[in-house]
DNA sequence: GCCAACGTTGGC
DNA sequence: GCCAACGTTGGC
């Protein structure tokens, strides 16, 4: 079981939005940076927990609780050749690009990136490092356990 | 909308 | 395989 925080921009794919799809669950598409296809290809499974945060907005954080609802698939959005997510060099045979099923748990009240950056708990997440622009980022167990025990307000 | 930080691309 | 140029991310 990993714990995991995933970037969504709101104008996207909001919380509320998450909460209206179908099983409440999203593919996780678009994802062009290979680190962060790696963890989902390669270490993400079924179960794993998942922060929800809402990035490029007015206020950035974390927005809902989620878990990882499938292993990795191709991302179709690579073979679509409309879509801004196309790729020339990717095929059905020879994909470049994965994403996993995201599924809501529980939206909570918005914990801002300015709250996060005062816990000194939280100080080494990846996400408030200067400079890290990963869109998804593993967390340690005890900044999962910190977050969801101790900031999370329903 | 600015811009710092970072990843990717492609010429050599 | 180096590295400059370029594009993107995302907080502010």
């Amino acid at each position: 079981m990993r714990y995991w925080l995933m970037k969504s921009e709101p104008a996207d794919v909001s919380i509320d939005d998450l909460a209206t799809f179908p099983e409440q669950s999203v593919a996780w598409y678009g994802v062009r940076n290979y680190q962060a296809r790696n963890f989902m290809r390669d270490q993400m499974t079924i179960g794993d927990g998942v922060l929800f945060y809402h990035s490029n907005c007015k206020i950035p954080g974390i927005a809902g609780i989620a878990r990882v609802a499938s292993g990795a698939y191709p991302d179709a959005k690579q073979f679509e050749q409309s879509s801004k997510y196309f790729d020339a060099k990717a095929t059905p045979e020879q994909p470049r690009w994965f994403n996993v099923d995201v599924q809501l748990v529980k939206k909570i009240a918005l914990i801002p990136l300015s709250e996060l950056r005062l816990h000194p708990e939280l100080a080494r997440m990846r996400t408030l490092q200067q400079g890290n622009r990963l869109s998804i980022t593993p967390l340690d167990p005890d900044e999962w356990e910190f977050i969801t025990a101790r900031l999370v307000h329903a």
